[in-house]
DNA sequence: GCCAACGTTGGC
DNA sequence: GCCAACGTTGGC
């Protein structure tokens, strides 16, 4: 089990648009990054990642559960991009934000803090528990 | 809206 | 294979 983080700009696709697909999810598309395809490509299903509000929001603030291996992202021809599938998994009650991540200590190593470009990025596994601890999540399964 | 940081492209 | 030019991302 991997813990990761998936970048969004919520006026494109939002949290509460993921929300309203349900347990179906949808695939991860757009992204066109090779690092960040190459996350991708190693996420197992049931691997959850933080979903992150860019450019407005600066938050994250749901929790999404990976529910299919990578694939072809079907927005391109390109058969050089894939994309996972994920669904909502569960909300953050008290969205942490990306100065909550700055000033911490403990989460100042983060690559959202560090390479703020990278759309799909790991998270160490002390970082997700901090990250659900300021949230007011169960850091759970 | 600006601009720094970063990734990609393409000429040589 | 290098590197300048260009495009995109994302915080401010």
């Amino acid at each position: 089990m991997q813990y990761w983080l998936f970048k969004s700009e919520p006026f494109k696709f939002s949290w509460e648009m993921l929300k309203a697909k349900g347990a179906a999810g949808t695939q991860w598309d757009g992204v066109r990054n090779y690092q960040a395809r190459n996350n991708m490509r190693a996420m197992q299903v049931g691997d959850l990642g933080f979903f992150y509000h860019s450019n407005e929001g600066l938050a994250v603030v749901g929790i999404v559960e990976v529910c299919a291996l990578a694939h072809h992202d079907t927005t391109t021809e390109d058969a050089r991009w894939e994309c996972v599938d994920v669904r909502a998994f569960t909300d953050v009650p008290k969205p942490v934000t990306l100065d909550d991540c700055k000033v911490n200590p403990s989460l100042a190593g983060m690559v959202l803090v560090n390479n703020s470009r990278l759309s799909v990025q790991p998270v160490k596994p002390e970082e997700w528990r901090e990250i659900c601890r300021l949230g007011g999540v169960d850091p759970a399964p």
